[in-house]
DNA sequence: CTGACCTTGTTACAATTCGTAAGGATTGAG
DNA sequence: CTCAATCCTTACGAATTGTAACAAGGTCAG
């Protein structure tokens, strides 16, 4: 996929630019506008996957305009207004926002925003849901791994849980209660072998050599680490 | 769709009760729980549409729960936590949270913001009565699936309402007894195997290769996930 | 260095859960 | 009433997962 595109419709300059930077270094592309208008006659052309929208226009009453991008449109709107009242958030989220950011506000946050609507908003591309490390893919909609000659082992949902914690937290140390409660919620004291079965089952099936786990790797007394280059796609 | 179901996670019982007090008059159904644990074991027999979840748990961490709510079950999960710092709503959110509502909070904006999801959700039921994916349509006025090359396939009443089911929550999990709930009523306990029949023959029609279905995935112990991307019209 | 003691790996087995074919009950149209 | 379609139940094989048992390897006091 390619970079999302934000638009950004604000009247005051510094706020767009705070804005654009961020976002741009989050990786994604921008479009600014000042005014409704220039914005209106924009979307003729370009679609933005989110849209920011200042409630306080000079040209236009803001929320008649938020009301016809999601709601007509279908656009993904998010609201960044001084306006700080309970009611004004409400009015906002009930005219079709889809999410209500008040001034002053971090910009680090806002991305944070967007990215949360992203990810519902394309299940579809938004896949981060297979990863490539050292010669394999792990595919979690299949739950198939694949290694680089092409050849499919598929793993089960236990195994899915424990790799995708390893993916999730390459060369990192997870301890085994981390590991325990991210598997099986509660659980007592001696069951806990079941997980080490698991990581046995799991190294079997990356082919690992049990006297050198060259992925898996075993801390002694403390808990595993993941070495590998993940690359979520 | 009935009323939407939302589940409600907080150690504060004045809490629970604002929470549950303004949703039901709003229209929802909820459940409440007190603890993590708790919540954990309700999951497994009914699927909220929406979780609101409190950070600050005495029995487990807060974010390692909405961790595995939002990225690996799916679920829509909206935070409500005291911690007010930029930094703890951008990890929130980043854990897969779609939202963070910081305490003291006022109800109705919960209700706007549990709405805003809902809208995302499932803009499904305003819409027509076929759906798209992958390939296929399924057109639930004449209950027919079409495949690209136009070939049809009637589908019954109960594959139906499985499939619906299915479209209507595509990429989560759907467990067993919410299936059972909505299509049978209660009832039947562990001997009913007619779900199992009447997926396995939604299988065929959708020509899913048994020994690795792409559409419907089975979670052993846990119930069923579609993937499938899917577009009503 | 050695031997008790702990932690981890692996295999075998059993319990649970799931898939689906076959047969019978129910329903509705003609 | 007859027939066909639908759908549940039953039955049995297959898959998944946890547990037990034992082997292998690490740690540490002495």
């Amino acid at each position: 996929m390619t970079q999302p595109l934000v638009s950004i419709l604000d009247d005051e300059p510094a706020i767009r630019a705070m804005l654009a930077d961020a976002l741009q270094e989050a990786g994604f592309r921008t479009l600014t506008f000042a005014r409704a208008t220039e914005f209106e006659a924009a979307l003729k052309t370009a679609t933005p996957d989110v849209c920011l929208v200042d409630l306080s226009l000079p040209d236009r009453d803001g929320l008649t305009l938020v009301h016809r991008l999601a709601l007509e449109q279908g656009a993904t709107v998010i609201i960044i207004s001084g306006r700080a009242q309970v009611q004004d958030r409400v009015t906002g989220l009930e005219l079709g926002a889809d999410d209500y950011i008040i001034k002053p506000f971090d910009p680090s946050e806002v991305v944070a925003r967007i990215r949360a609507r992203l990810r519902r908003d394309r299940p579809v591309t938004q896949t981060g849901n297979s990863a490539r490390f050292n010669g394999w893919t792990a595919d979690f909609d299949s739950y198939t791994l694949i290694d680089d000659d092409g050849r499919q082992t598929p793993f089960s949902h236990a195994e899915g849980e424990v790799l995708r914690l390893f993916l999730e937290r390459p060369k990192r140390l997870i301890s085994r209660a981390v590991m325990q409660e991210t598997l099986g919620g509660a659980a007592g004291e001696s069951f806990d072998r079941a997980m080490d079965v698991r990581i046995s089952r799991l190294r079997q099936k990356l082919r690992e050599d049990p006297k050198n786990p060259r992925l898996i790797k075993t801390i002694y007394g403390a808990g595993y680490i993941f070495l590998g280059d993940v690359g979520w796609t």
